[in-house]
Formats: C-alpha cells, sequence, structure tokens
DNA sequence: ATCAAGATTTTGATGACTCAAAATATGCTA
DNA sequence: TAGCATATTTTGAGTCATCAAAATCTTGAT
C-alpha cells in the first residue's frame, strides 16, 4: 500500500510509547490505554488497529491488546526519529522554547520529507539525544534506549547529571525550565520524603529545589562524572 | 467552523493563483481551470467550491465560475505567506536547493503554526520576496504584486535583472539555475526570433544563453539600475 | 463456580473528500 | 437559430476516520 498516513503513523507511535513505558517486556497495549493517548473513543481504536494488523504492522489479539511488529515498530521509531530530530532543529536552530516545540513537532513530523529530515540530521551532527533527553532512533530504525536512575531512585547526595525528561506536557517543561530542571544540569538529591511527597534536590550552586515524588520519577539522571584527581 | 483544512488551503491558494494568472480582472475561475489545477476530478471541485461559497470563502455562479471574497482572499494570501516563508527558509537556512523546496513547502505550509512562521519571518528579516522572486504577503494577507516586463516583453539591448521566476516545475528550476538564470542576475536580451521561438540572452560576463518563448515569459525583469556617471 | 463491574467489540451513522459516468447547460458555428 | 462540441453539474458510490451506544466478553470477588 502507500504511505502510511499520518494517522496510522500516530497509531503506531502510541503503541511504541506505550510498549516503552511499560517496565513489563511481553505485556501487550490495552485498547483502553491506546485510545486514551490518542484522544479517541474506544470503538475507533479497536478499528484502526484491526486494519493495522491487516497491512501486517501490528499484532492484534481481541480482548488481550496490541503490539508492533518488526516492520511496524520500525515505522514507529522512524516517525520518533522525525519527531526529535524536528523538536531539537526547533530548539537549536529556529530557537524556540524547550515548552512550545513538542506539539509544533507533532504536526511537522508528518509533514516532513526523508530528504528534510536528514539535512536537519546533518545540520545538528547527527544527535544522539532531543531537548527532552530522549534519544534518537538512527535512520535505521534502531534506538538505544538505557535504563536509567531517577531522582527518586538514584542515591541521596550522589552527585548526578540530569539527562533526561519523560513527559512533554508544556506546563510542566515550563516549570522544569523555570526551576532550572533542564537536561546537562548538574545535581545532588539531598533527601527524600515519602510522607511529605517531596524530593529536595541542589542544584550546582546549592540552591534547593523542592519537587513532589511524582513530577522526581519523571527526571531521570546519571552518575556525576567524577574528575579524575 | 473551525481551523480551514489543508484541502480548504489548497482550494483556495489555487483559486488566489488562478485570478493572478489572468492579467483581466473580474474574470471567474472556471471550474476547469481549478479542477486542473489540483489534480482532481470536475466533479470534485464544483462539489467543494459550492462548501465553501456556504462558509462565504467564495462566491459561485454556477457555469460561470468562482472568485474569492475577501475573507477568502485574506485566508489564501496567509497561505502563500506560509509558503513562501518556509520556501526561503529552507533555502536560506537549512541549505536546500531552490528546485526542491516547492513540493516541501507544499506540506510543511498546512503544519507550521503562526508562531513558526512568525520567527522564521524574524529570522529572514522579514523579507520580501521567496527564492523564485514572488511576493510575500505580510501577516494581514496584503501583499505588492508590480507587474513587470518579461525577456519576451523587455526592450532588446537593455540591461535588466533577472526578478522573478513564474514557475514551480523542478526540471524547469534546474535547467535555469544550471544556465545561471536566477533571481538577481544582470542579464542582457541580445535578440528575438519569433519564427525559431528563440530568445538570446546575454548574461553579466558576455555568455550567451539561449531559450524558448515560452520558458522567457515567465521569465521577469526589471530594469537595471544605472550606476550614476 | 457465578455474577457483576469493567473493558472491548460491534453496529449504525456521520462528515470530509474523492471518482466515474450520466445528465445538463452554454456558446460557438454554420 | 439550430445543433453540436465542450464545460459543468449531478448522481451514486466508495474510502478513511471518527462517534455513540448497544452487545459481548473477561475477570476478580464472593
Amino acid at each position: 500500500m502507500g504511505l502510511p498516513s499520518s494517522t496510522v503513523e500516530n497509531y503506531l507511535k502510541a503503541i511504541y510509547q506505550a510498549e516503552a513505558a511499560q517496565r513489563e517486556e511481553r505485556r501487550l497495549v490495552s485498547m483502553g490505554s491506546l485510545a486514551g493517548a490518542l484522544g479517541v473513543a474506544p470503538g475507533t481504536a479497536t478499528t484502526m488497529v484491526k486494519a493495522l494488523a491487516e497491512s501486517g504492522l501490528v499484532a492484534y489479539e481481541p480482548y488481550a491488546g496490541v503490539r508492533l511488529t518488526p516492520a511496524g515498530r520500525k515505522l514507529a521509531a522512524l516517525v520518533l526519529r522525525r519527531h526529535r530530530l524536528m523538536e531539537l532543529f526547533l530548539v537549536k536552530v529556529v530557537g524556540m522554547s524547550w515548552a512550545e516545540v513538542h506539539d509544533e513537532a507533532e504536526r511537522l513530523e508528518h509533514a516532513a520529507s526523508d530528504r528534510l529530515i536528514d539535512r536537519i540530521d546533518a545540520m545538528l551532527g547527527r544527535p544522539s539525544t532531543d531537548p527532552h533527553g530522549d534519544p534518537i532512533p538512527d535512520s535505521t530504525g534502531s534506538m538505544a534506549n538505557p535504563e536509567r536512575p531517577t531522582l527518586v531512585t538514584c542515591p541521596v547526595g550522589a552527585p548526578v547529571v540530569l539527562t533526561r525528561v519523560i513527559d512533554q506536557d508544556s506546563a510542566f517543561l515550563r516549570f522544569l525550565e523555570s526551576s532550572g530542571l533542564t537536561p546537562g544540569r548538574d545535581l545532588r538529591v539531598e533527601s527524600r520524603d515519602t510522607a511529605a511527597d517531596q524530593v529536595l534536590v541542589r542544584d550546582r550552586r546549592n540552591r534547593r529545589i523542592r519537587i513532589g515524588m511524582r513530577a522526581a520519577a519523571k527526571l531521570q539522571v546519571t552518575p556525576a562524572e567524577r574528575r579524575s584527581p
């Protein structure tokens, strides 16, 4: 068949991301969560998924859920590639803000040609992550996706670098920006209080930043490189 | 009546351009030429135009043709603005070639937000023409559109500057590029031969360039500024 | 094991856009 | 002005993506 419509691309991307969000491999993505992610009625998701299964892009088990086939996974990864390169391009080259590029890229990812995407990739120096720290799949659709600790799971007191933000909500991103919680920042968790739902973080200049557990769990970090003595 | 779909935008743009192509004002755009420009069946154009008339974007006279209303004209101009800014951006910032940006912009013009278009406009210094020399409407939808002589109508022997190319066909544009016939070039028509369908042009370095009348008529020029003595 | 709560699928419809081909109008030519 | 070639409109149908609501399935709690 011809090119996948942007609807098809969006379904594949949503399934891909739902699969990734489930720590447990092998679990199918439910119709309910898929419909929710796409903002459509449940019946609509069922209908579309059956069509995707016809084209061999997903494996569909009635009443159980859906999973990407290798072909579907590759297509989804390429959509994600477009999206993430576009976001980085909008921030780095066009000068848009971190918080506003997601929605823009959401639309542009379906309109940009491979040629344009490749030029952007080259201009940016074949980057490996987008402005949120999300990894960018290469042009074959393969992508590194390391498991990383978050501000909730990393050791208290240890210096870490904020590496990735797992949420595209623009209000959340604006909050992070205004708090100085952007990828690349050096941080240290000073304390956690589950009862109070609080994580106390210090930035490089030792300023206090307080956030809730939910928010902290969306911030992935890597142990800070220690300067050799 | 939410946002106009990209189909609606394309119809308005095509009507706008067909009106502009007709030297004679007041003449309606025929369904045939509209359907041809959009690559749809004649009946499809009729149906869509009736719907556009319902929304007040065009005035439709059965069997006679269609004309933009002021509202439709403004919308069309804004689509053209997106298109032309996007083309210029792709050439100037992304480094794509003159010949390949049209199709790309054709798709991106429907996906880019006003915000993005305005940032691009600012980055480019609020330009007044695109890479083909086509004028860019301002954000209110108004646009200068001076009548200009072409390589067919300008005086023989007079120095002129190539100002605008009225054709987006990529093969034609590649030909122009390889012949050095790009906007901004200093030229002089040496002779015309209607019988032979030939125009002989000299460039600044006095190199000969031969093109047919049809092609020459697509190249608009302005009299070259004479250096004050 | 049974049943009710909750999720999923099915059904019947809709809107936007399209086509092919039949019906109709227009306008030029003789 | 009669007729015919050409353009336009109408008709009937199809695709894609969607919804609401009815029907059905699955599963956890009793």
